[in-house]
RNA sequence: GGCGCGUUGGCCGAGCAGUUAGGCAGGAGUCUGCAAAACUUCGUAGAUGGGUGCAACUCCCAUACGUGCCUCCA
C-alpha cells in the first residue's frame, strides 16, 4: 500500500523491512483517565492501516504501548489515594483505567488479540540501560533533578534534529522557555529521568555511584519499548498529530543517538484531529466525550467507528451527535446487508458487481488509507443490492473481505431462530392465499420479536429492528 | 512571533482540470393488497480577488476567515 509518510512529507509504497513481516509501534493511552473518542479515533485510523497491511497479504506485528507512569499517573493517583504507598495508589490506578481501556478498543471494533500491548512500568530496567548508555556516550548528562539528553550533542554527532517538523526557530519558542521549571543546560533538553520528589513512586537506580532513584521521562519510554520489541529500525510509527513535536521527535533522538542509522522507523504516520465545534477535542479544554456519553444517549458506539472512517485520516473532522446519528444509519444499512447472507437468496448478475467493487475498496484504502472513497463503494453497492437484488453468496464471500478491511463485528452477526424461520413461511403461505388478514398479524408478531419484514420481487427479506 | 493545514450544496464529506461522488435531512412522485423497502426527481455546491490553460471546484499567487503545532496531549 502506499502512505503518507511525516518524514518525507509525501506518499510512497510501503516496503517491509524484514521479508513478508510489518512491524508498527502505536502511541498508546496514558491510563490516568477514560480515553476520550479523539484519543480513540486515533487507535481506529491504525486499525484500518494494520487491516489493510495484513489484507496486502502482509504480517503485521503490530506494537501498543500503555503509559501507566507519568506526571498524571502519580498526580492523580496519589490524589485519589493519598493513604496508599505511592507505587501501590499508582498501579492501582491505572490497573482500572487500563481496564477500561481494552473494553473501548473491543467496543470500537479493535481485535485486541492482534496487538501486543506493552507497559512501562515493564520495561523501566531497559530504560535504565539506554540512559545509562547514552551517558557514556555523552548523549545525556545527569543534574540535581535527574538526566537530560543534550540536543546539540546529538547535533554535533552529525544526525539532524527536526527530522519530522522544520525547527529552524525552535529555541525562540517563548512558551517553551517560561515553562522551564527544570534544571537543564538548554531550553530543548528534555529528560531522560525525573529524580524522585516527596513520595511519589520511584525506581531504583544508580549511575557511577550516583543515586538517582526516580522515574523515566515520558519520551524514554517509547524508545524501549519500541527498541525491545522491535529493534531499530522498525516499518511504521503511528501517533496523533500533535506527538509529532516534542515526542516522536525526541524518540527519534534518543533512539538513534547510539546508532549508526539516523532512521527509527522508515514510516511515520499520524492522524489529524478530531474537532467539536470547530475546535480541538481535549480535556484541557473540556470539550470532550467518551464512549460512556455515546452508550448513555442509546447509540451504537461502532457507529463512531464509522463515523471515524468517514472521514481521511490527516484531515480534521468535525465531532456532532447530528453527524454521528448519520453514521449509525449507515451502519445499520450494512448490518442489513450483511444479514442477507442467511436468506438464500440469488441474483446472478449482481454478483459482477461485488467482483468488481471489492478491488475498488482495496485500492482505495490502499491508497493512502483513504476510508471514505473505500465507504462510499461499500454503500453503493449495498444501494445496488436493493435495487437489483441480493445474491447471499456473493454477500457471504465479500462479506470476509469488508470485515477484515472495516472492522464493524459483522462476521458473527446471527441468524433468526427456526421459529422466526418458521413464521416466516407461514407468511408466505398466509399470502399466496391472499389472506391480508393473516399475514398482516404474523408480520405484526414478528415485528415485534425484532425482525422486520419486507416484500421484494425475491420474496420476503428480514432485518432486524435493533441491528 | 515561527512552522503548517483547511475553506465544497441545510448538515457531513470525497475524487477529479472537461462526464452524477456518496451519506444524512427535506419536497414531489412511481411501485405496493397494505406496510416497509426500493426507485425516479427537485433544491442545481465549491470563501473572495487575480493568474495560467481551449477548459478550473480541481493548478499558481494574494486576501479573508477558521484551525493545528511550537508547553502535557491521540
Amino acid at each position: 500500500m502506499d502512505l503518507h509518510n511525516t518524514l518525507t512529507n509525501q506518499i510512497s509504497r510501503i516496503i517491509p523491512l524484514k521479508d513478508n513481516i510489518i512491524s508498527i509501534y502505536s502511541c498508546g493511552p496514558t491510563v490516568y483517565d477514560s480515553a476520550h473518542i479523539g484519543n480513540l479515533s486515533s487507535y481506529i485510523y491504525a486499525d484500518t492501516l494494520h487491516r489493510t497491511l495484513e489484507a496486502s497479504g502482509l504480517n503485521v506485528t503490530h506494537i501498543m504501548n500503555i503509559t501507566d507512569v507519568d506526571d498524571k499517573t502519580i498526580k492523580k493517583s496519589r490524589e485519589l489515594n493519598h493513604k496508599q504507598e505511592p507505587m501501590e495508589a499508582l498501579s492501582s490506578l491505572t490497573k482500572e483505567y487500563a481496564g477500561t481501556f481494552f473494553e473501548d478498543m473491543k467496543d470500537i471494533g479493535i481485535d485486541i488479540n492482534s496487538y501486543d500491548f506493552v507497559k512501562a512500568t515493564d520495561h523501566i530496567e531497559h530504560m535504565q540501560i539506554i540512559i545509562n548508555n547514552l551517558l557514556t556516550a555523552g548523549f545525556a548528562y545527569i543534574t540535581e533533578d535527574g538526566v537530560y539528553f543534550s540536543i546539540q550533542k546529538y547535533i554535533d554527532s552529525g544526525k539532524k534534529y527536526g527530522q519530522l517538523l522544520n525547527l529552524t526557530n525552535i529555541n525562540n519558542g517563548k512558551a517553551r522557555i517560561d515553562n522551564d521549571e527544570y534544571d537543564k543546560d538548554s531550553a530543548i533538553d528534555f529528560a531522560l529521568w525525573k529524580k524522585r520528589k516527596g513520595d511519589e513512586p520511584f525506581w531504583k537506580f544508580e549511575i557511577k555511584g550516583e543515586k538517582l532513584d526516580g522515574r523515566p521521562g515520558w519520551h524514554i519510554e517509547c524508545s524501549a519499548m519500541s527498541a525491545s520489541a522491535l529493534g531499530i529500525p522498525f516499518d511504521i510509527h503511528t501517533g496523533g498529530i500533535d506527538l509529532i513535536f516534542p515526542h516522536h521527535e525526541n524518540e527519534i533522538a534518543q533512539s538513534t543517538a547510539n546508532s549508526k542509522n539516523q532512521i527509527m522507523a522508515t514510516t511515520f504516520f499520524h492522524n489529524e484531529h478530531l474537532l467539536v465545534g470547530g475546535k480541538k477535542m481535549s480535556k484541557s479544554l473540556d470539550n470532550f466525550f467518551t464512549l460512556l456519553d455515546i452508550k448513555n444517549k442509546n447509540i451504537d458506539v461502532l457507529s463512531f467507528r464509522v463515523f471515524v472512517l468517514q472521514s481521511h485520516y490527516r484531515s480534521q473532522s468535525n465531532f456532532s451527535w447530528e453527524n454521528l446519528l448519520s453514521a449509525q444509519i449507515i451502519l445499520q444499512d450494512i448490518r442489513n446487508w450483511a444479514d442477507l447472507r442467511f436468506q438464500n437468496l440469488e441474483s446472478k448478475e449482481l454478483k459482477k458487481d461485488y467482483e468488481q467493487a471489492l478491488p475498488k475498496i482495496f485500492k482505495s484504502v490502499s491508497n493512502d488509507l483513504n476510508t471514505p472513497e473505500a465507504l462510499s463503494i461499500l454503500i453503493s453497492l449495498i444501494k445496488k443490492t436493493g435495487e437489483i437484488g441480493a445474491d447471499s453468496q456473493a454477500i457471504s464471500d465479500s462479506l470476509v473481505v469488508i470485515e477484515k478491511l472495516f472492522g464493524l463485528n459483522l462476521l458473527n452477526r446471527q441468524d433468526i431462530t427456526q421459529f422466526q424461520k418458521e413464521t416466516i413461511k407461514q407468511r408466505a403461505l398466509a399470502r399466496n392465499n391472499q389472506d391480508w388478514e393473516l399475514s398482516d398479524t404474523i408480520r405484526e408478531e414478528l415485528y415485534n420479536s425484532g425482525i422486520k419484514i419486507r416484500d421484494t420481487e425475491q420474496g420476503q427479506i428480514w432485518s432486524r429492528t435493533n441491528t
